[in-house]
DNA sequence: CAAGTTATTGCAAACTTTAGCAGCAAGGAT
DNA sequence: ATCCTTGCTGCTAAAGTTTGCAATAACTTG
């Protein structure tokens, strides 16, 4: 758990970003809540039980540069505001997501497999790749055991 | 392009709901401009140089449900509103998208090229994939003949 | 085709997220 | 430890999206 906080820090350095009581509260936060897809307003509501003087403008653009960092995931779930959770793979980008829309958990897959795909984009359309998002939707191991229904999306 | 109209009211009727003139407008417009990422505030002026009495909110409304129905996809290019394209392919997989970080600028990728990985899912992790999102982020062709500068970021 | 039922609309207010700005604080250098 | 540069914060306003409600329009039934 300390681990994040050093990546972290590293990162932020890296890109010439500053570390703050905040950034800390609130990445405290997230740790602190592995597991849970909290929302903006739910994660400002924590972080202000020991910092009552943070700003909710602060948690979003805190939120967003975690993203970006890939700290964490923002999730989708059509509930009317954004929810994030914990990317406890780092720096390696080069993972997809599974997303179960019957139970709404997410894995994660390690395999990559793009690069071919990647090479032909270059070729096809000379698009450079930097970076990708692949998330699939579906149906985890469990939930294909009991009840398969019908598909879900984005 | 007059399937999806038939479609449409036999999907609306089966669940209980209404066609309505504006729903009829707001359909035409997308079919109109297919291929077009169009943002709902866009959609809302189009709509209104024939249907200039129409509410913003009805938009919202009816752009909400061309979604449920899995007639549209919303997309999310993180500009800060949402943008939906037409979706043709029905229980098909879909194209996936090229974002060029530094203009903004999206283009679509026909290939799939993603079976392989989606059998290895469900061999190493028993998730059945219904459907995907690929998102690849770089630059286009025009933008990196020009200046490329840094990598960026979803 | 008129009447009745009920979903839908437009408006406005509420809510969520982003952007601009002046003062503040973090990290590096002295 | 102090200064200095520059990113960061909190506030507020704006932009984007959803919700509540009374009036309206669409489908059903007679």
């Amino acid at each position: 758990m300390a681990g994040e906080n050093i990546q972290f820090r590293e990162q932020l350095k890296k890109k010439g970003y500053k570390m703050t009581t905040q950034r800390q509260a609130i990445l405290d936060v997230i740790l602190q809540h592995e597991g849970e897809h909290l929302s903006t307003e739910e994660i400002y509501e924590l972080v202000k039980k020991e910092h009552p003087d943070i700003g909710l403008a602060t948690v979003y653009r805190t939120l967003l540069l975690l993203d970006d960092m890939e700290l964490i995931y923002k999730l989708d779930f059509d509930d009317g505001c954004n929810r994030y959770e914990l990317n406890r793979h780092k720096d390696d980008h080069r993972h997809h997501h599974l997303i179960c829309t019957q139970c709404g958990g997410v894995e994660e897959v390690e395999e990559d497999l793009l690069e071919s795909l990647e090479e032909q984009i270059l070729k096809n359309y000379g698009f450079i790749v930097l970076n990708h998002r692949v998330k699939f939707y579906g149906y985890c191991k469990k939930c294909s055991e009991n009840s398969p229904k019908k598909a879900g999306q984005d």
